[in-house]
This record gives structure tokens, C-alpha cells and sequence, in this order.
DNA sequence: ATGGTTTTTACTGCGTC
DNA sequence: GACGCGGTAAAAACCAT
């Protein structure tokens, strides 16, 4: 994968198309972008300095009749949240043929056979089959917890990858799909706490913080701890207060993050005592237990959390 | 498994509406 | 008297080793 250095003979280099600003690192000669292979490549020594750019997505749009021909590589989009990425056929269920007329009646017991094992055979595979539970409850979970659309996508990517490296055997579907939603919203930067999430789910806390350090050391995922900040919008709306208590909230959490109190606490907890101080700052009520209540935190916590952050708020206030 | 840290539980006292 | 708040001690949960 990583042969940066590779070189190339001149033969090679045969659709250059268009010139790059920088020069070679190496030799100092012109680059140039070579789109069909995704590399920008030396026209001097033959470096390539750069693989596999990205593809800025399908030209979904052609100008002339030229461009269409060649440019034609496009079709239905493809979704991670479909157990077969939506590439799979289904027969319609109307019973029409393709120019809409209707069909006889023996014609339409063949199609409905059709559709049965078409069904059938879609869904045979072990691991489809599996994919296909796992993804409904992602969904249902997401729903549940009030997640976007992407952290599905990406919870239902990090199951795939656990599925294909065979991490499911000994533990349950449920518990997989559960932690990689979990995960997902984390790495999302919309996290839900562990006891959110094991509310909508079917598996208890054991299991499911059992199984999410297991993926998250197989599949090597980078899960940063949770951002206290990216818990108080939803606590400051869960309690309908103003957009500057949830500002003042941030700017405390900042504080805090200077002198260095952060660490080691729980970020959840942190998060809802910014909000309780700020709400106190800015003299709109709410009290410690409704706060303790949305955010799933003891008030004693939220008390001892708040103090601290006060002190190290005073010094910018002041 | 162990020890250190953080969070929770449970209880008590104080002031206010 | 109920409620919100603050404090404390002991238990439980968590984490790194």
C-alpha cells in the first residue's frame, strides 16, 4: 500500500492531461495529473507523488452528446444501510409488463413465483440474513435515539467490517449492532450516553460495553473520549433553555478545559453541570434534578461538577 | 485480582415559599 | 410541610495495572 516512491517509465505516462502549480520533490521537474490511474506523477524522473485521489463523485451531469457517452459511469447511488447496498433486484409488484399493460392471469402466477425465490434467494446467505436483522435494529435504534442519517450509515459500515472479519461468532447480532451504533455516534461527534443506549436496546450494559471494546480493539477504531461540549445542545433544548445559556455552557466547559479539571471526569457529567451553571448565570431556572434528569447524571455529581467549573469560569469573568 | 479514582446512593440540615 | 440546595459517608462502578 504504501510505495509512494514507485516510479514509472516514460511509456507509461501516456494520458497526461493537465499540469499541476507544484514541482517534483525529487528532481524539481513539472507534474502532471494522471486521472486515469488517480496519480500525479513527475514528467521528469517518473516520481509519483501522489496515489489514489480521491474521485469527486459521478458526473451525474453531460454537456454535449460526447460527454455522455464517456461520462456515463453513474448509476442508482449506492446506500451501506441496505443489507445488499440497494443493488439487488426486485421484481415490482404490480403486475404490469414493461409498457404498463397488464398481465394474464398465467403470467401473473409466474411473476409471483419469480418474486418469491427472487426473495428467496436474496436473503438465503447466512451472513445476508444477518446483515438484514442487524441493520433493522440499527435503524430502530437510531430512530429511537434521535440520530441522523450519516451515524446510521456509519454504524451500519462498522458492523459490515465486523461481520466480514468474523467477530460475530459468541456474541449476539443485537449486542454487535447495538455498540457499533454506539460507536458511530460517538465518532459522529453526536454521542449518546452508554444508559441511552442501552435503554433502546435489547442487550443489557455488560454485554454491550463488553462487545464495543471488543470491535473497537479488532477493527482498530479511533474513538476519542466523548467532547463534553457535544452533549449540551441536546440538554439545553431537552430543558428549552436560550441559546446563551448553551453559549455561556460552552465558553465554561472551555475554562475548565485550560486549567486542566477535565480529565478523568465523566464527560456526560461535566456537560450538564456547565449547563445548570450556565443556566444559573444567566438567571433562568431550572433546578438539579431536572437537569440530573435529562442528562441521566447524579445531582450530588452535578453539584460537586458545577463548583469546579465556576472556579475556573471566575478566572475568565474576572 | 488489586488499588486508586470517580460516581452513586442514602441521609441530614438549612433556608424559603 | 414541601422543595431546592449543600454536604457527608459509605457503597458501587470504573479503570489501569
Amino acid at each position: 500500500m504504501s510505495e509512494h516512491t514507485r516510479t514509472r517509465t516514460t511509456e507509461e505516462e501516456t494520458e497526461t492531461d493537465r499540469d499541476e502549480r507544484a514541482g517534483c520533490p525529487e528532481c524539481g521537474g513539472r507534474l502532471s495529473a494522471d486521472s486515469e490511474h488517480g496519480e500525479t506523477v513527475c514528467r521528469d524522473c517518473g516520481l509519483v507523488v501522489q496515489e489514489d485521489e480521491i474521485d469527486r463523485g459521478p458526473e451525474w451531469r453531460a454537456f454535449d452528446s460526447a460527454e455522455k457517452d464517456e461520462k456515463s459511469r453513474v448509476g442508482a447511488p449506492t446506500t451501506k444501510m441496505m443489507h445488499d447496498e440497494g443493488l439487488s433486484t426486485n421484481i415490482g409488484w404490480q403486475d404490469k409488463d414493461a409498457y404498463g399493460n397488464s398481465l394474464s392471469s398465467r403470467q401473473r402466477q409466474k411473476m409471483q413465483r419469480l418474486r418469491t425465490w427472487n426473495e428467496r434467494f436474496r436473503t438465503r446467505d447466512s451472513k445476508e440474513r444477518n446483515l438484514k436483522q442487524a441493520l433493522g435494529e440499527i435503524d430502530r435504534m437510531a430512530s429511537a435515539l434521535g440520530l441522523p442519517e450519516n451515524v446510521r450509515e456509519t454504524a451500519s459500515v462498522i458492523y459490515r467490517r465486523a461481520l466480514d472479519e468474523d467477530l460475530l461468532p459468541g456474541r449476539s447480532i443485537e449486542g454487535v449492532a447495538t455498540a457499533s451504533l454506539y460507536a458511530a455516534a460517538r465518532q459522529a461527534g453526536v454521542p449518546r450516553s452508554l444508559d441511552e443506549v442501552e435503554r433502546v436496546s435489547r442487550v443489557d450494559k455488560m454485554e454491550l460495553t463488553r462487545t464495543y471494546r471488543y470491535i473497537i480493539r479488532e477493527l482498530n477504531l479511533e474513538v476519542k473520549p466523548a467532547d463534553p461540549e457535544s452533549y449540551v445542545p441536546r440538554f439545553a433544548s431537552d430543558l428549552e433553555l436560550s441559546d446563551e445559556v448553551e453559549r455561556r455552557a460552552r465558553e465554561l466547559i472551555e475554562a475548565a478545559r485550560e486549567d486542566g479539571i477535565l480529565s478523568g471526569k465523566s464527560p456526560v457529567g461535566l456537560a450538564a453541570a456547565s449547563v445548570y451553571a450556565s443556566a444559573l448565570l444567566c438567571n433562568e431556572k431550572v433546578t438539579q434534578s431536572e437537569v440530573s434528569e435529562v442528562a441521566d447524571i447524579s445531582e450530588v455529581t452535578i453539584r460537586n461538577r458545577y463548583k469546579e467549573l465556576l472556579e475556573a469560569g471566575e478566572v475568565v469573568t474576572a
